[in-house]
DNA sequence: GCACACATACCGACTGGTTGGTATGTGACA
DNA sequence: TGTCACATACCAACCAGTCGGTATGTGTGC
């Protein structure tokens, strides 16, 4: 039976009580009683609650990260087959309560960008990090199809994560989970146009 | 010389520190000190915290709405290129620091959704507010040039306000104002392949 | 195979400062 | 003279972080 640690627990109590409340609204009393493990183990893992916060938004990537380079987005042999497999994946992923399809580094970076380096750094890394897997296909995608003059693969890649995380707000705002779909039906939608057969202008 | 009250002068200073460090990283006394009034005025004027952050995403609706009622991009006689005098306008506001041209409610939202409710409401008012502004222009584009089928001008009002959002992440993580630019140019790129003549498949 | 030295993981009472909020006072103006 | 718009003083609860201590390994020399 493999024991749990301490900062496992933390880590993924942190997670979901942080997407819940936000990241200064949380105290470490709260997040040590959502782990179930006392305060001498929170500092003896973290040196404190902001080293915490950057660790949730490392653990994030890590997990995340996991899970997207398993998903069966991949399998499609034509790259744009695979962006809009990616595309249905995340969708997919919209469901249940707000807590548990929103993104944890997106809500933390808004508190922290101006008052924690290391938070800022370790959710930055988190998002690009992510855009980052997607541009091989993106760029796949051009090369074989032709995009509107100006479209690159980094930069689009980058705006499918700003779809997605004004999506998580507004839904937020909204209560319910329809403003996330709806952007991600946008988003689909802007690739089919891109990558449209007989659009003018360019050429493979 | 007229004097602005301890509530306008509270109300300003929400805005500006709570962009900078979010809501529940702000203290009373930090408002107070910012707004340059003392902590009885505070409560004089609001009942809690609380109140202060649904009033001030309010003071944000009203503010933001006499800029954007008094904007030029109003002045075009097509509803299209209304649009995209809109969609300029807005990439024009991203300059300066992050914290200038980020958005209140957006930031605010993300962390009170679930604790607060009369600030989620004000926060869900001042953003779907302003995204039906936009509808009538979008309607009209539609009725015009007509768009893919599925398009409805209430979705598209706001999916502009997902795309702004997430730029505003984006840009957060990044520490400059580089992916909300290009979130909004992408954008715009959404609404010239929508409205783009000689697409295939529908007819206005 | 066992004693010893040391390391890791955790416990929980405690502290000094901060928090949102309250109670009471005061000057200006109607 | 009353009431509105603030100011001052204060409080109990809560906050992040500390600290002395314990329990359980783990590698090493004999």
């Amino acid at each position: 039976m493999a024991r749990i640690s301490a900062r496992e627990k933390l880590l993924d109590a942190a997670r979901d009580v942080v997407r819940a409340q936000g990241f200064s609204a949380t105290s470490v009393d709260e997040l040590c009683a959502a782990a179930g493990v006392t305060k001498g183990a929170f500092f003896h893992h973290f040196a404190s609650k902001e080293a915490l916060g950057a660790a949730a938004a490392d653990h994030w990537s890590e997990t995340t990260g996991a899970l997207f380079a398993s998903a069966p987005y991949h399998a499609p042999s034509d790259p744009l087959e695979r962006v809009f497999a990616y595309i249905d994946f995340r969708a997919g992923l919209i469901a249940g309560d707000l807590a548990e399809f929103t993104c944890l580094v997106g809500t933390m970076v808004q508190e922290a960008y101006r008052t924690s380096d290391a938070i800022r750094t370790a959710c930055a890394n988190s998002i690009f990090g992510h855009a980052k897997t997607l541009e091989a296909d993106i760029a796949a995608a051009i090369e074989l199809y032709g995009a509107p003059a100006g479209v690159t693969a980094e930069s689009l890649a980058r705006f499918t994560q700003s779809a997605l995380q004004g999506g998580f707000i507004l839904a937020k705002a909204a209560g319910n989970d329809a403003p996330a779909r709806e952007a991600v039906a946008h988003l689909r939608r802007y690739f089919e146009l891109i990558f449209q057969p007989g659009r003018k202008g360019d050429a493979p």
